[in-house]
DNA sequence: GATGAATGAGGTTTCATTCAT
DNA sequence: TATGAATGAAACCTCATTCAT
């Protein structure tokens, strides 16, 4: 007796809604009343299941992260070697185009830029990417040696951060899967051949 | 009779003003009244020097822009090689820290997340983009052939676009000028060393 | 065959609840949700046994005034004089403290309040003050003549409706139980030693 | 040249439409919006004149109690006397009906129910209440010595208290004027004829 | 040019009440 | 009876823009 709960599914719905309004027309212009359109919903039923506007995006993120987390630690596993593991980590974070979606990217750019302003995203997001940071850190150190591994590892991470951004300006000369094989070509200059 | 006319050093005022305000709390957050506070005039003001905030943010851009532009020229000019200037671009552009503002660094990660949702400013921004992608391009193909130069092209604006974003973060674990001296020893496994 | 109904016990439940979030946020900021919380019930359970919230107030002010009216009704019916009775009358109001919960004097305090602006809830009260006041009325005529006696019944009145708004500020230095003492001292300036 | 600054005078123009909505429906029943419409203003205006709905009321509360700190204070300043104070003060206090505003009277009564549940309010009524007291306290040491002297401030402030709230009940058979005659009567039975 | 008040649309959030299960 | 989701009408507040002085 009693009607069964759906919150999971409804948060589900609600957050996927964000998400692409995220990459149409960002956060800040993103109202609750769009996002519950969207989402096919009632405008007051988003506060029923999250407790603000800033918490479905935190749940977004948590979301996004979690993914992308996924994806590379199911990469990486494939590759005994750290030369190996790093080439996967890169194919796994600008392999897009093919499968990947593209308001995915589009939603990043616009959390990396809400990060800038909203703290508690900014420091999920930072937390994310120091752990990342970190493990290429390390990573490079088995490939290549100690020497300049954090440079090496901020300039991968940032290369991949600034990816999604051109990626989302959608330059027509700009070609369409650049970013996996530049990027393969530079570990190489580094790891030498795998 | 009459005064004499300060528009232009209010208009510089206002944009100087924004820009801080973009760098602290980002363009949404940034009220009229709180961008007349910081530049030290009165509400009213803003709209009698312009059209609207939006305006405001149009004329920081080109501005930014502009100085951007300038930068970089000028460095490059020194150079009669095509990677020498392709080093030298990259300075201007990343060699932050030293000398360019660190609010300027934020204002432009904030102003590329303005330009995924206000079509103004993603078009002007897309437009300076393509117009360095084309220069870049050239001086790829100058200075190691034809094969590949789009795509080194895209990747140099991608590591450049997104150590602006990663710069924001302010990681600890980050070193604090590794992205030209990581894209100098790039650019030499293509051009071979100066 | 059927459930052995519980109405009675799950309104009490919910009136109870009622009572504490009143003394402690008062009544407008008591949601429908909390008072089911703070029951223990699912929130649509509420308006399965009162109509409205509304409906809620109104049975939580019939429960403290007839439990006042008891109160009141045991304490005088031990003295046989008028005197006595006003004595007991005003130890059965403001003898709290001891035995009597300080939520319900809370409680009492935000239902006066509410009594300003809600039409239900003032006639209701209004009708036991004004029941009081006859009551104590008849017994000043008894006891001290007919001069005065419904200035009497009403400084009375308010000196008791006060104590229970000042005792909701505790204020340090208001002594602990002044109310009963100094009532019962001014009471014997009127009716002579009892 | 510039407009002139009204901001006095608009503050004053809201603070009293709030007195009057209290008096009338209570705090929380009094919406900006009405509040604006009593005041002849558009809705937008409040908060450029204040912070928020809460800060009008605490602005509200700040002059209630400035108005009646300099009605008491004039009131005692004719008598040399402690007693002679007191029953100024009791004067000052609840001797309204003929000149004071009933509307001022009931709206007292609703910023009491307020400070039970708001703590800005709580706060400022509770340091304003002790000062009394203090005041009353002290008054009573010198005109009747030190015994009860806290019990006899308490139950003085307690009475005037509540003689605002049953003020507000209008019940029928409560005498217009009944509250200083009274209290001046118990008065005199503490500190003997003036 | 300059000032600061005024406007009103729109945003997020709350919540009493209803309803499907 | 009971559950918990759903609804939609406000509520408070923000703010770009306009206007009177």
């Amino acid at each position: 007796m009693g009607r069964k709960p759906n919150t999971e599914s409804r948060r589900r719905q609600i957050i996927d809604a964000l998400l692409l309004e995220i990459a149409e027309t960002g956060y800040q212009r993103a109202s609750t009343v769009s996002i519950a359109a969207r989402a096919g919903l009632a405008p007051g039923l988003i506060h029923y299941h999250f407790k603000s506007k800033e918490d479905i995006l935190i749940a977004l993120v948590e979301e996004l992260i979690a993914f992308a987390q996924l994806a590379g630690a199911a990469a990486m596993d494939g590759s005994p070697t750290a030369a190996g593991k790093l080439a996967a980590y890169i194919s796994a974070r600008v392999g897009f185009g093919a499968s990947a979606d593209a308001s995915q990217v589009k939603a990043w750019v616009g959390i990396l830029a809400e990060a800038m302003s909203l703290a508690s995203i900014r420091e999920r997001v930072a937390q994310w990417l120091a752990g990342d940071h970190a493990l290429l850190v390390q990573l490079f150190e088995e490939a290549a040696g100690t020497a300049q591994s954090r440079e090496r590892a901020s300039i991968l991470l940032a290369a991949i951060l600034g990816s999604f951004t051109l990626h989302s300006f959608a330059l027509p000369l700009v070609p369409a899967a650049y970013a996996e094989g530049q990027l393969h070509a530079w570990l190489k200059t580094i790891t030498g051949p795998v």
